[in-house]
DNA sequence: TTGTAGGCGTTATCAC
DNA sequence: GTGATAACGCCTACAA
């Protein structure tokens, strides 16, 4: 009993008395089986608990049903919310998700790609890091469809989404304006990713043009404790500035905790702060922090449903991007609103 | 090309040379290739992109690689922490994971089984729900480990991890005790987890053992939210409670926010607070919770290293069971200390 | 060390 | 509608 623990389509068909073929087409929509054999080959495969092999399956049809999601820091309350939903909308379209860790370098995510091909991922989604562009195309040649999240790519062939960062910042300029401050600044990590830095550039330049007092400070990775650190170095300064923007909400907590409780400043009367994400941190009574939500919804839907659907393959070969709408949840950080 | 978009180990023995086999070696660890062949092998291969098909390599080797992680609420602090640690240290173990995510119910958990049984799954790792007694018999007998993290179930076969839950809660009846607090109360969730229950269990029975007053709460999920809803119950009572054990982490916050925010109360003066998990959240300066660590990494490295060394057959059919200790880590949340 | 032959479990094709 | 037969891409004896 040890030496064939698996129980095969073969098995199946003998106790029901029919070919391997009929088997098969029971356990495949839309084949053409009489309702009797049907009957017979169900109940045979129930009382044996078959279940068909899906290795075996994805061999014949060239199609694995596998998607692999590619990420680092996938413990991060917006990390794990964007999977969250990635991962559902997947199953709802019949997916199987295959999750690939990642750290930073970009060369890990190479090793990330490498493992869907040999596993063959009928698609990538890349929620952090950048590929190398000799491994984008590998992936492409073997039939693997790509999505990048938040990435600044130009390739062509993946389905790129992104937010529109720099408008975003902008809006906070603004914000912060008709909220009468008129020194503020930016706290970004260094990790310099695109997205950051088009909210910093956004926000710098529409600051600028409003004639504010603005300054910039860049620390760490986009953390809490990052947002501490940011505090220290901003409201230290000889001119304090009275709004920030925070690339992230992490980064905002640790910032807002900082203001209030080693600065003693109270938010929003003192210090205005907006934060980027909306995680759920984000409404917690103790910050209640007016930040942009990621249309995460939107983000997975737009990316299962382009790649489950057989579009046509010209249309592949272009670039194809997507530009997304954060919304501005008002709460409490910021006065007026 | 559109035809053929695959590589195949055909295709690199035929630019190399070689037989199909001597490719099929050169990827075989351990296998007997001379070095010449070996190296025309790795170039032909290089130069074509070749990389192992997996899946049909699972098919003859009847090992798949791939470990499935069954969880509910996967954008949770807690779970996403144990998620990543699971999923790295899968990682380094060679295996490859795939990710079901699962709603509450129990047939879910069965659904998600079964998937992991078509894609010939080495091994699932659940945690939430619990299966289906005929569904674990199934997956054991195709051959499948399973490894239960904080489910309570007694039917041989998998390895189960649990922490000492009911110990912890009667530690925190003690810690109470040490800071004078003679009415106190536990905050749960309607869940009914056996290891809520536990805590629940430990902790009152020791409070009445140490003669204090002490009530019970329940609502809702364990959640921020219902943390609110629970001080809200308890601390309009007519007698307030000095102290209250919150069965979860994320209970704490909203408790401790409520009580603060909406009470006027002061942490840890007027109210002590113990809270379970360690998410990162419990760090924050706005909470400071002191609360059990959760030992992810000895939870993680338990699993995996269970799952991967093939003990003793006879050994499976016996129950395993693995008692882990988590650590009371003090912060600000209780006096003293 | 190397090549040949057979099989893993499935599906697609094609006669019946 | 049904059953043989040939793939799919790979691994593993076995013989050379």
């Amino acid at each position: 009993m040890a030496s064939k623990p698996f129980i095969s389509a073969h098995d199946v068909a003998e106790r029901a008395g029919v070919s391997r073929s009929a088997v098969s087409r029971t356990f495949t929509p839309g084949a053409s089986v009489s309702a009797e054999t049907r009957r017979r080959v169900l109940q045979a495969a129930e009382e044996l608990g078959y279940h068909v092999n899906q290795l075996a399956r994805g061999l014949m049809r060239r199609e694995s049903g596998i998607v692999c999601l590619i990420v680092s820091d996938a413990a991060t309350p917006y990390r794990s919310a964007l999977l969250r939903e990635l991962t559902i909308h997947l199953q709802n379209a019949g997916k199987v998700v295959m999750l690939i860790n990642t750290d930073r370098s970009d060369d890990s995510v190479g090793n990330a790609l490498r493992q869907a091909i040999r596993y063959q991922a009928e698609a990538s989604i890349i929620l952090s890091g950048l590929p190398d562009k000799s491994i984008t195309q590998l992936c492409l040649k073997n039939g693997q469809r790509m999505v990048l999240i938040n990435r600044d790519d130009d390739q062509p062939g993946p389905l790129r989404i992104n937010l529109k960062d720099e408008e975003a910042g902008r809006r906070v300029a603004l914000v912060f304006e008709r909220a009468g401050c008129r020194t503020v600044a930016f706290a970004n990590s260094e990790a310099g990713t695109p997205s950051l830095m088009a909210r910093e550039r956004g926000f710098v330049s529409a600051a600028k043009a409003l004639g504010m007092e603005v300054c910039v400070e860049r620390f760490g990775w986009t953390g809490y404790e990052a947002g501490k650190v940011l505090a220290h170095r901003l409201l230290t300064r000889a001119i304090r500035p009275e709004a920030v923007f925070c690339a992230t909400d992490l980064l905002a907590c640790g910032f807002m905790d900082a203001a209030r409780l080693e600065f003693g400043l109270s938010v929003p009367e003192q210090l205005c702060l907006v934060g980027f994400d909306d995680i759920e941190q984000a409404a917690w009574e103790s910050y209640k922090l007016t930040t942009f939500a990621q249309p995460l919804q939107a983000i997975a839907n737009a990316a299962v449903s382009w790649l489950c659907d057989p579009q046509e393959t010209d249309n592949l070969l272009h670039v194809s991007r997507l530009l997304l709408e954060p919304d501005l949840i008002w709460r409490r950080s910021v006065r007026g609103g």
